[in-house]
DNA sequence: TGTACATCAGTGAACGCGCGTTCACTGATGTAC
DNA sequence: TGTACATCAGTGAACGCGCGTTCACTGATGTAC
């Protein structure tokens, strides 16, 4: 039974390719209306008018239907990201800053697809063959490089042992970079995404707090950090 | 039917408060193993050698349950922190130090706790009467603590207008915090908060980092800016 | 252009499972006199 | 101290629901000659 994730271009594969996306739009539709454990296909069907087997010509299980909304969800945050990152000024400080809102305004736009990025699979989930950690490598490598640009050729570590990002590094392409760069862009990723996530869950709204100045405040700090 | 939370002290009241506790036990433990959305109360009763319905008699409902262990949980991990803060070194720096240590140390010990207290509420889950900010207030104090000791006087607001956090500090009890204190505490929460739910969530194992250095960084950064 | 055949989308029934919650009831435990 | 009564813990059956997934099958769509 096992669905053939064929690639043809017959007319009958455009309305596959088709239907495939209505069926994701639908899931993400779900999603953020009920958080990720409400991610159903028979109701995903129900919603597109056909029945829950039905999707079984479109989608292995449930599991690579989730892992396709993910890998998705990566490329749609590369996108936003490179696009911020890429605009306007070229003042590298103000391309940063402007990176540092894309990533903001994304997960604010989309609170259910960046917990499906973030928060740990869900029980049960298993990511199979697919990589996903590889799907992450295009966002990353924007950050690293708004990041390097800023930094120049900083060879600077700013604490601990150099050696701490070489593996890391080797692994997944991103051998150009410096460890002063892998180390300074985790660490504003980390600190983006504690604002990011308080933020969408609700964290800062039921203690009254509007967070906006920390993401200005992560630019200046990180400019005055140099 | 409704199940009346009484609280006397006569020796059935004794052991209906040991019966409470041991479901509360089982359901910590079901957390742990299967996330937050494996909370059952069918299966609690099984592992308690009862029949589900038998759990009405202690709690109310499910959501019910569910926010006492998230009352529970902040309450727990306040007390991790102020001992962490209070014991030791009196250098100020050292305390906040080990505050940061604390934090991550407990998020890491049980992280189905620190997701239930930092995660949006699951789908369907309604907080009825009991206000979880309140059941926050306590950890929060204890970080606001250790920093406004670090800051002193300090009156500097570091970034945005100063009268961001007046409601809050109001509406909380928190009138003795400066602007400065406010605002330097929630940027360093939403800081160690970003690194402990990448690592929680897996993020850095899978990426082959150990964050360990991430968090050192935070409290010589944060001394830095003073 | 028309016919014969292969391909494939979608259905409906079924399997086995688990959930929260209600209800009427049994049997044990405590309390009052 | 002993008896009568009230309280309460826990059971078992039931309600209605939803889930992912399999299977045999129908009917439409495309392809080859």
């Amino acid at each position: 039974m096992a669905a053939d994730i064929r690639t043809g271009s017959g007319p009958r594969d455009r309305f596959r390719a088709q239907l495939r996306q209505e069926v994701k739009t639908a899931a993400l539709r779900q999603l953020a209306e009920g958080g990720p454990e409400a991610l159903s296909l028979n109701a995903i069907a129900k919603q597109l008018g056909m029945t829950g087997p039905a999707l079984y010509r479109y989608f292995a299980n449930r599991d690579s239907l989730l892992t396709e909304l993910v890998v998705d969800a990566y490329g749609d945050l590369a996108s936003a990201l490179s696009r911020a990152a890429g605009a306007g000024s070229a003042d590298p400080i103000t391309r940063l800053a402007e990176l540092v809102r894309a990533y903001r305004a994304w997960a604010l736009a989309e609170p259910h697809r960046y917990r499906l990025l973030f928060r740990a699979p869900l029980q049960g989930y298993d990511a199979q063959s697919t990589n996903l950690v590889e799907a992450s490598q295009p966002a990353m490598a924007v950050l690293l490089d708004a990041v390097g640009t800023l930094a120049g050729p900083d060879t600077r570590t700013p604490e601990g042992p150099a050696a701490r990002f070489t593996r890391w590094r080797e692994r997944h392409g991103f051998e150009d970079t410096s460890e002063a760069v892998a180390a300074r862009s985790t660490m504003l990723w980390a600190h983006l995404h504690g604002i990011v996530a308080l933020e969408i869950e609700g964290n800062f709204t039921s203690m009254g707090i509007d967070p906006s100045f920390l993401y200005e405040a992560e630019v200046t700090d990180f400019a005055r950090s140099l």
